[in-house]
Formats: C-alpha cells, structure tokens, sequence
DNA sequence: GTCTATATACTGATAGAC
DNA sequence: GTCTATCAGTATATAGAC
C-alpha cells in the first residue's frame, strides 16, 4: 500500500481507469486488424478521444501494444495461479485457462494474428513473441517432467517434444476455432491431447 | 494439348512468365508484411515494373492474392500426388510435404500470416481459409479411418479429433519454427506426433 | 488532459499517353 | 504491355492553444 493525498487519488484514478479505456479498446482494434493495419484514430473512436488525445496516455503506437501485452499476461498469470502450481495441477489449470479463454474470443484473435505478424524479425514485438515461447515451452516441459517422475507419464513420452506440441496444438486451435466456433471446442481437445499422454486421468 | 500460333506461343509465354514473377515477388511481399500491410508498389518493385504494371496483369490486389494461393495450393497438391494416394500413405506423404516446406520459409509465413488475418470475417480470403479448413479436416479424418480400418490405428483414437490436431499442430509448429528455425523440426515433430497414433510403424 | 491543425508519408486504383 | 500523373483516402506523430 501506498499513501495517497484525496488530490492524488482523485487525479490518478481517473487516468488509470482512461488508460484501461484505451487497452480495451486497443484489444478489439488490434485483434481485429492486427497491430500494423490498426489504426490509432481508431482506437480513439471507442473511447471517444482524439487521436492525439491516446497519444498523450501512450507515447506511440507500439507502446499502447506493449502494454495490451504486459496486462494480458498479468491477467492469465493470475488466473491461472501459475506461481503457485506445478505438474499435473498445471497442465489442469492450463486446460482451465484455455476454456476461459473460449470467452474472449478477441483476445484469442489478438494472440493469433499478432504471433504471425511478429514472426518478421523487424515486426515492434518480434523479441517478445520468441521470449514468450522460449519461456513457455520449457516451462510446461518441467510439468511433464514432474508428472513422469510421478509415474504419471506413459514412458514413451518425450517431455520436450511433449511441451513444443502441446503449445503448437493450442496456437494452431485458436485459428480453426475463430475461423468456425461451433465445430471446435479447444479445451476439449487440448484436454484429449495431454491425457493421451498420462497414464492416471488429468 | 491445345494448338497454338508462334506468334501465340511467343507473346503468351513472355506474359505467363511476367505473371509468374509477379506471383513470386508477391508471395515475399504478402508472406513479410500480410496482405493488407504488403503494398502493390513493392510487389511492383521487386519485379521491375510500376504499380501501374501490375495491374494490368492482376486486376486488383485481391486477385493477385487469390492466384498466390491457387498457384500454391496446385504446387502442393501435385508434390503430394494426393488425388491418388490415401490411408497409411497420405500420412507419410504428409509428413514428407512438412519436411518439403522447411526449404520454402516464405510460403510458410505466407499461410502463417494470411490464415490468423483471414479470421476476421470481412477479410478478403476469409472464405478461402473456412473452406480450406472445412476440406482438410474430413480429407486426413478419413485416412485416420482407412487405418483403423486397416488395424494400424490405437483403438483409443478418435478419427475425427486426430485430424484436428493433425492439422492444428502443423499450423501451431509453423509460428514457432518461423521465430526460431534452429530449435524447432516441424516434419519430426508431425511425424512423431503421427506415429504416436499407430500400432504399426509409419 | 484534451483539442485542432499540420507535417510527412504511404495506400489502391484509374485515366490516358505511347 | 508499360508508363506517368493523379485522385482520394489512409496513416503516425508533433506543435501549440486552451
């Protein structure tokens, strides 16, 4: 906690709550055209600024992108305890989160048309996109792992590739379901996929 | 065969091979940027020619995009021989075409790309991309089903969930391999996945 | 904190000369 | 078949008034 005077509080939480106005808004305009065809003006439609106005909250374009990025992150980690979790009760949650996921459907587009923007190696969160994966992939591997110690792993199982297909799968999921919504249901699939590889039910 | 003049077989081969070289230099510019970022001027530039000039040979923007797609897919459909192999050998002859596109990087962000755009519904191949899925899915289900049929399947798998993967991982594997070649195998990693499904060896 | 006005640049497409 | 010139629209970012 920190102190604040009544001005303060005033002050600030009404940027803070402009500022979120503007992430939302940025979610929907993003996800639907993607970063580069986006547009600034209109983002600044939806909350009803100018667009000078957004870029007196966020210096540019690219850092109103990465913040949509740091906030959705902070959310999923949140909801999905992941610091607190490991193992099977991981992969649990993971499948949990991806359901949840089903929910916002702009979110999910926002993901899968910015991870192949940024595969450009000069696309403005290209660094990001490779750190993400390069931290994901690892990060479920452990799970496998701990699940294989635990006897819960068929035996034939690679844990590295395991992780890399688990992420593909997902990724991959998100453009069929967002192409057609009533012929795919991701968690139920992302679920078959991980127990296919357990010995003990997920 | 159809009979053709010199003076046909003259002027029309200059004008396909312009055609051809536009088609190339679009894919590199639609793979790099996406459709609705690439611009007309660098296709243009890349072949040596005004914007002017390439209009003339592709009435629009989305035409030249809709005869990138249709050129490819007849490369891949030929690569394959898919109109007369099936089952078993489909599967393999899959695999082999994930090996394949691993020497085309290009065209694989090109479908990376265009398929996570095309998931907005106004996108001018957003219909290509929803019949592409809706073909693909049932065309590998069935192979999955010619192999139950023919005992080389686990009794466990479902058909229809296996071809939705299938297709999922490929797709998911082409994000990661594009931001890092050197750490991901999508042909390994397809062919593991395959072969996991199988009682006999792929 | 928000605005208007502006600088600068790029876009797809068309008209018409050659 | 290819060009130049142009139209009408879009974009990000900045300067400065209020």
């Amino acid at each position: 906690m920190t102190v604040t005077t009544s001005r303060q509080r005033g002050e600030y939480a009404k940027t803070a709550a402009r500022r979120q106005e503007i992430l939302s808004a940025a979610v929907e305009v993003f996800s639907t055209s993607g970063f580069t065809s986006g547009s600034l003006r209109d983002v600044a439609e939806r909350v009803g600024l100018s667009q000078a106005g957004v870029l007196h909250h966020f210096p540019s374009k690219t850092h109103l992108l990465e913040a949509v990025l740091a906030w959705r992150d902070e959310e999923s980690r949140l909801r999905m305890d992941s610091d607190h979790i490991e193992g099977l009760e991981l992969l649990r949650a993971l499948v949990d989160l991806v359901a949840y996921n089903q929910s916002t459907p702009e979110l999910v587009e926002l993901y899968a048309t910015l991870s192949a923007e940024a595969t450009s190696p000069d696309h403005p969160v290209h660094d990001y996109f490779v750190q993400r994966y390069a931290t994901m992939v690892p990060w479920l591997q452990r799970s496998f792992e701990l699940a294989a110690a635990g006897g819960q792993l068929r035996p034939d199982v690679d844990c590295g590739s395991a992780a890399r297909q688990l992420v593909a799968l997902m990724d991959g999921l998100q453009v069929q379901w967002l192409l057609d919504r009533t012929s795919v249901d991701m968690a139920v699939e992302v679920r078959r996929y991980i127990r296919s590889l357990l010995t003990v039910d997920l």
